[in-house]
DNA sequence: TAAACTCGGTCTTTTTTAGTCTTATTTCAA
DNA sequence: TTGAAATAAGACTAAAAAAGACCGAGTTTA
């Protein structure tokens, strides 16, 4: 249920992978992709994506590669989200009201919105929804991906505890 | 991003029509498959589940029909969810971990784990998905339906009619 | 009985997501 | 100067998931 996407995950594999290097060190793609076994060029869509917002910076060339450009916790998982996939919208009706200062130009939603959604004429819960994408869009913007990839390094896991445990 | 699926809709939408009836009074699948114009048998196979797990009750015969049978404030949308979508996993590795008490036939998850994602092996962000599935979790388990389904009667939603001048 | 409904399974279509292929562009070291 | 190594980006294909349609069976009451 309501499973997050690949890229979201490629993304934060990376990001974990750069937080652990040194200031400046670069990492090339094709490094994470044969490490992490995730396909190169996805992650390397993504992390174009990420540069292009600021969070990586890239240097190209012959030693080229990326390296974290802003501090991961100024940046909310909801960023990361949107910088990814686009702006939360649960359903497909509402564009996010929240519309924080940027300005999207990949998003020429400037027609008819009643279009959207077939139902819109009968429906009744278009304020729920509304509710939930703003309840959503606070819990994603409550959490930091500094604290999601710091995760694991201080608490243990759960009840389980084991320490010869599965597969290491 | 991040997208509620139709199913839920349509739940919600039927659990609010039903709200604002009288208790006892039947509302036919039929019914609200027409007025609200969303497909006859989704809505009729997603109000079967809801039934199933004991938030409707069902009537048959010629003047059957369904009813809300249990306090909408005690089902959470994290209980809806799970009733239409399955348990929440926010990713293909872990399952979750609460396992409430009911033992799922269609899940022979005996096996290894490891099968479900290729990448777990070399995967550094077990501990984080583990933290973001808790995380989600809980927020959804903190939102009743009934909040959710509340929602608009009281705030002021877009272009209200309301003279008395209700706003947030 | 027969009508009007729920129930539950299977099937097809559509939409979304994931991944691959290809080509251009940038940079720096030899 | 030249070419290797890297990013950058568009288009395409495949796979998976979701949505929806179909149909046949079971229930209840007019
Ligand atoms: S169904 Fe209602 S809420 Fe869901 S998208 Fe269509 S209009 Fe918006
Ligand atoms: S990638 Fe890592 S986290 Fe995402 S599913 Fe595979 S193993 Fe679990």
């Amino acid at each position: 249920m309501n499973r997050i996407h690949r890229k979201v995950e490629y993304a934060l594999i990376a990001l974990k992978h750069m937080r652990g290097k040194n200031p400046g060190e670069r990492t090339t793609v094709k490094d994470m992709a044969t490490q992490y076994r995730c396909p190169h060029d996805v992650l390397a869509r993504v992390l174009q994506t990420l540069a292009s917002r600021g969070v990586l910076k890239s240097e190209q060339g012959v030693h080229g590669g990326y390296l974290i450009a802003k501090d991961l916790n100024r940046v909310s998982f909801y960023d990361l989200l949107e910088m990814i996939l686009g702006p939360m919208e649960v359903a497909r009706c509402l564009q996010e009201p929240t519309a924080s200062a940027d300005s999207d130009p990949k998003a020429p939603f400037a027609n008819d919105e009643a279009a959207v959604c077939e139902l819109r004429e009968t429906c009744n819960i278009v304020s729920p929804i509304q509710l939930l994408n703003r309840k959503m869009s606070e819990f994603y913007r409550n959490l930091s991906v500094a604290e999601l990839i710091e995760a694991g390094r201080s608490l243990k896991s759960r009840e389980s505890a084991k320490v010869n445990g599965a597969q290491l």
